[in-house]
RNA sequence: GUGGUCGUAGCUCAGCGGUAGAGCCCCGGAUUGUGAUUCCGGAUGUCGCGGGUUCGAAUCCCGUCGUCCACCCCA
C-alpha cells in the first residue's frame, strides 16, 4: 500500500504567510481595542482537566470535546472555550486584584464538529470578561467593547447590530406561568429555537408547558417586558453614543447553560443575520467551579476568528481596510543588495550587516545569480532601493527601483547615505 | 450526528470506456553588470486510496478517506 501523504487533520488550518498575516490583523485589532478599553491580557492552558467542562458548560458542548487520556492516566480535554479556565484561575487569584477585573484572552479552542463555512475544529477566540461587578454598568461596558471592536474593523452603523436580551425576563415569565424550576433549561431551549424550528413542533412543545406560540411571541414583541437591567444598559450605551447599534430582542437566550442574566449577540445585519459574537452574564459559574470557595458575579463575551473574518472579507469597506493593513505590515525590504561581482560578496555581506544593525531592512541573494535576475528579486522583495556592489567597490551605485534613477556613493558612508536617502521622497518618476 | 457536492500537474480546470491535456505559475535561454513586454525551450502527475465490472477504467459500480456546502449546534 502506498504511503499516504500527510495532510492537516480535518477542520485544522495551516497558516501560510498570508493566512498568518490575516490572523495577526485580527489579533492586533482585538488587542488594541481591549487595551484601549482598560482590559488586561491573560492566558490559560489549552489542555485542561475534562471535569472542568463537564461540570457546568452543559448541552451539546460536552459531546464535542477533543478528549483523551494522557500517559499519566488523566482524563484531559483540549479546551472548547476559555470561560471555564478563566473562572478557575479567577477563583484562585482574585484576591490579588482590585475589583472589577477586566481581563481578555486570545486563544485557540477546539471542538469536534463537522467543518463547514465559518467553522472548523479549531478556531481562535477573543474572550473578554468583567468579573466582580454585578450591575448593568458592567454589561454595558462589555457591550461597548464589542461595539468598539466592530468599529475598529471598519464596520459602521447598518453593518451590524447588538441584540440584547435578559434571561431574567424569561425566568419571571416562567414563574408567572407555573413552569417548574428544573424544566426551565428545556423551556429556554425552545425559546432559543423560536426562529429556526417549524411552528407546528414549537406549538407542540410549548403545549407541554401550557403555553401557546402566540403568547410567547407576544411576550417577545412587547418592549415593556424588557428587564430593568436592559433599560439601564440601553441608557448607558445611549450616553456613549451607541444607541444605533443596540436593539432589544427577547428571543435571544443563548445555548450555553451557565448564563444567568443579560445575554447578547452581535449580528451581521445583511447576511442572514449570523451571530459574529455572543456573550452574557454568568454570575454563578465561578462559585460552581470553585465549589463555593469564591463567589464573583461575571459577564463576558467571545468573538471567533472564522466568522469575523468571513464578515470582514464579505464587506467591501472592511475588506479594504484589512488589505491596507496587510500591505503596511507585509515583510518589507528597504534596500536589496545586488552582488554584481561575486568576488565582492564579503563586502556585500558586511554592508548588509551594517545596514540591518542601523535599523534598515536589507536583503541580498544567497547564491550567485545574474544581475538581471537579482534585480527581479529586488522587485519582488518590494524593496525601495537596489544597492549594487560590484568590481568598482568601494564605490557603490544606488538604484531607485520605482523611478529607475541611479546615484553613486561610497561604502564608508553607506549607512549614513542610505539612512538619509530613506528619509527623502523619491521625487518625480523618471520612466 | 444527518444530507448533498466534489477529489486529474504547484494553482484553476478540461477530458467521462481505448497509450494523460490546457492556461497560469515555476525553471532555462534570446551580444559576458540592470528590472517590462515579447519570443524560444523545459520540468512536473502512482487521474485521492482500495476493491469490482471490462479485452481495456481518469472515465462505469461499491467501499473508504478527504474537500466544500447545508442541517444540528455554535465562535
Amino acid at each position: 500500500m502506498a504511503e499516504p501523504a500527510f495532510q492537516s487533520l480535518p477542520g485544522f488550518r495551516d497558516f501560510i504567510p498570508r493566512e498568518c498575516a490575516v490572523r495577526n490583523y485580527l489579533f492586533e485589532t482585538w488587542r488594541t481595542v481591549a487595551r484601549r478599553c482598560g482590559y488586561s491580557e491573560y492566558e490559560t492552558p489549552i489542555l485542561e482537566d475534562t471535569g472542568l467542562y463537564l461540570k457546568k458548560s452543559g448541552g451539546e458542548l460536552s459531546a464535542q470535546l477533543f478528549r483523551f487520556e494522557d500517559q499519566g492516566g488523566r482524563d484531559v480535554t483540549l479546551r472548547p472555550e476559555v470561560t471555564a479556565s478563566l473562572a478557575r484561575i479567577v477563583a484562585q487569584h482574585q484576591r490579588d486584584f482590585s475589583k472589577p477585573l477586566k481581563w481578555f484572552e486570545i486563544g485557540q479552542c477546539f471542538r469536534y464538529e463537522k467543518p463547514q463555512k465559518g467553522r472548523g475544529r479549531e478556531f481562535y477566540q477573543f474572550n473578554v470578561d468583567i468579573l466582580g461587578e454585578a450591575g448593568p454598568a458592567a454589561d454595558a461596558e462589555l457591550i461597548a467593547l464589542a461595539i468598539e471592536t466592530m468599529l475598529a474593523f471598519g464596520f459602521v452603523a447598518g453593518d451590524f447590530v447588538v441584540r440584547v436580551s435578559d434571561r431574567k425576563a424569561w425566568l419571571d415569565f416562567a414563574v408567572r406561568h407555573g413552569i417548574a424550576e428544573d424544566s426551565i433549561p428545556e423551556f429556554l431551549g425552545i425559546i432559543d429555537k423560536l426562529e429556526r424550528e417549524n411552528p407546528a413542533t414549537l406549538a407542540t412543545k410549548l403545549d407541554g408547558f401550557g403555553l401557546t406560540l402566540d403568547s410567547v411571541r407576544g411576550f417577545i414583541a412587547n418592549p415593556a417586558n424588557a428587564s430593568s437591567a436592559y433599560q439601564a444598559i440601553l441608557d448607558d450605551l445611549t450616553a456613549r453614543g451607541f444607541a444605533a447599534f443596540v436593539a432589544l430582542d427577547l428571543s435571544i437566550v443563548r445555548g450555553l447553560a451557565y448564563y444567568t442574566g443579560v445575554v447578547f449577540e452581535v449580528f451581521d445585519a445583511k447576511k442572514s443575520m449570523r451571530a459574529v459574537a455572543g456573550g452574557g452574564r454568568y454570575d454563578t459559574l465561578v462559585a460552581t467551579l470553585s465549589n463555593g470557595a469564591t463567589d464573583l458575579p461575571a459577564t463576558g463575551f467571545a468573538m471567533g476568528d472564522y466568522v469575523i473574518r468571513n464578515l470582514i472579507e464579505e464587506t467591501t469597506h472592511t475588506a479594504m481596510q484589512m488589505e491596507v493593513w496587510l500591505q503596511r505590515n507585509a515583510a518589507t525590504c528597504d534596500v536589496f543588495v545586488v552582488v554584481a561581482d561575486e568576488s565582492q560578496r564579503p563586502a556585500a555581506l558586511r554592508l548588509v550587516t551594517d545596514l540591518r544593525r542601523a535599523g534598515i531592512a536589507a536583503d541580498l541573494p544567497l547564491t550567485p545569480a545574474k544581475v538581471a535576475k537579482q534585480f527581479q528579486s529586488a522587485e519582488r522583495s518590494r524593496a525601495r532601493f537596489a544597492l549594487v556592489v560590484g568590481a568598482e567597490y568601494p564605490a557603490l551605485k544606488l538604484k531607485i527601483l520605482a523611478s529607475r534613477a541611479e546615484e553613486s556613493g561610497h561604502a564608508d558612508s553607506a549607512v549614513a547615505w542610505l539612512s538619509e536617502r530613506l528619509q527623502q521622497p523619491d521625487g518625480p518618476l523618471i520612466a
